[in-house]
DNA sequence: GTACGCATGTAAACGGTTACATGATTTG
DNA sequence: CAAATCATGTAACCGTTTACATGCGTAC
């Protein structure tokens, strides 16, 4: 199986992670946007099932900026801040990776959820505390996106309410977890 | 706020990320233990959580013996293989970290909800087949986490059963969602 | 005994996070 | 106009992942 490229079907010459195809979603989605845009934009969505560092808004668009994939240039006025661009190329990558299924589910990488496993060198009331403490979280987080759910129904497409919607199952269900275990924790 | 150590209660020299507490973890249920006992043992269980390369179990231990949280020995005969044991304050790290509940909740970062959140790019088909591939995989997981439990069940302690529990009912609150989708795509 | 595959280990590159730095805008 | 807060940006650090390297056992 040879690595070089198809001739007529070139591989970008990047890994994209996750946050490129973040930030070229973004930007097709609002058209061109500087990174402050773009946090503002994260922040109001998409921050709430893939949390990151505002920081993250200034390198990527860089670096996609070097592979062709997005097109750079200064504001007239104020601070001349950049502004990114969709090229081609970077809308027919977006494009192909939507059609792409990833072909992995997520991982659930649950600090609380490690702490449980490793629960027996624990006390009863250590277990109970660690459960109430994840049942006031998850009611916090349940009350937020449900604010943002009744906030952007009306505005926004069915499918971009979908993640949400399954956002707040997750919740749940984890809530209903970690209320059992608060209720009755399990001997080790 | 002095940033200082405070004389009698010594914090860790080294911030301690979640494979550290992981590694500790394992030792601490396991005994003494060498880097390819604990990929095992971490493949049997936690990872189904908690994935990661093996090549964390070799570098970590050596942090961690840095820091004086494990000893090193070396094993008697064949390959002279490094063992690594809790140290007093290895296993004091361990205990105070487990009574500390993290005071976060777990971040989703799922692929395909991303990609889900960008689908008013994508045809119908192809919303309808990204949901497809999604149920086929976590039927797969769900498959392989009832095994588990299934063959574990016994000898295991009901706390250590519990992640395996909540990983069952996410992937199927999961599965219900792309099922959903996948049924019924919504519109853009 | 040789070839294949798995066991075991090391190290460098990448990307995300943390930390800091500076300019703008509001508020009293 | 001083002070506080927010907007905007940069850079170093650190952990994870990727990639490679070598040893050991086993089947034929």
């Amino acid at each position: 199986m040879s690595k070089q490229p198809h001739p007529f079907a070139p591989e970008p010459s990047v890994r994209l992670s996750p946050v490129s195809y973040l930030v070229m979603g973004l930007i097709g989605l609002r058209g061109p946007s500087t990174p402050y845009q773009l946090k503002r934009a994260a922040g109001r969505s998409v921050n709430y099932f893939w949390p990151f560092p505002h920081s993250q808004l200034y390198g990527e668009p860089e670096r996609l900026t070097a592979a062709g994939l997005l097109e750079e240039e200064r504001e007239e006025g104020g601070r001349h801040r950049k502004v990114y661009t969709l090229t081609k190329a970077g809308r027919a990558a977006l494009d192909s990776w939507l059609i792409s299924p990833p072909g992995e589910v997520f991982e659930m990488r649950d600090m609380a959820v490690l702490q449980l496993f490793f629960s027996e060198f624990m006390s009863r009331e250590a277990l109970v505390a660690l459960a109430g403490d994840q049942v006031r979280l998850y009611r916090e987080r349940i009350a937020v996106l449900e604010a943002i759910a009744l906030h952007y129904s009306e505005r926004q497409g069915r499918r971009r309410m979908a993640p949400l919607d399954l956002g707040l199952r997750m919740a749940r269900t984890c809530l209903d977890f970690w209320q059992e275990v608060a209720d009755d924790p399990p001997e080790a």
